[in-house]
DNA sequence: AGCCTTTGACCAGCG
DNA sequence: TCGCTGGTCAAAGGC
């Protein structure tokens, strides 16, 4: 249990919500499209304003989900993502860390910003030691 | 030609 | 002590 005792806080988003969010504030489609060929998977990520480095994927058993993983590609930000689907309706985004910079994509600055800022607070909120609600990893 | 993404393999930790 | 799962690294392929 300890790997779920608050060792790694981890941001727990609903990924729909914030589809729903980036939808409502980009009018056009930022999404990145990021298709796993080769297993048929697909997988849709918003831009928060980061740029990232998938590092890796794996189907994780105990939640059935396959999760891939993140590094911000910024050589002095330690800050990680985590994604997590079981499909493409059902996605889940964990952060681990806080970025040490502000973001560097366009999409911060722009009045419709607000799905990048507010993703930016949960970094602040991870970051200043107030762990968010997090996800029970009980499996099915 | 260079950069980014994807995938397989390896290592570490836990049960 | 062994097996399993999760996380990360490094190489190859594609754009």
């Amino acid at each position: 249990m300890e790997k779920c005792s608050g060792k790694e806080h981890f941001l727990d988003l609903q990924l729909l919500d914030w589809m729903k969010l980036a939808r409502e504030t980009h009018e056009e489609d930022r999404e990145e499209q990021d298709t796993d060929h080769r297993r048929g998977q697909r997988l849709v990520l918003p831009e928060d304003g980061h740029e990232w480095k998938k590092y890796g994927q794996k189907f994780i058993k105990k939640i059935g989900k396959f999760r891939s993983y993140f590094k911000c590609r910024k050589q002095e930000c330690v800050a990680k993502k985590r994604v997590e689907w079981s499909s493409p309706d059902n996605l889940r985004i964990l952060y681990e860390g806080s970025h040490s910079h502000a973001s560097s994509s366009s999409i911060q600055g722009t009045p419709s910003s607000s799905a990048a800022n507010q993703y930016s607070l949960y970094a602040q909120v991870f970051g200043s030691d107030q762990p968010p609600s997090r996800p029970h990893h009980q499996h099915p």
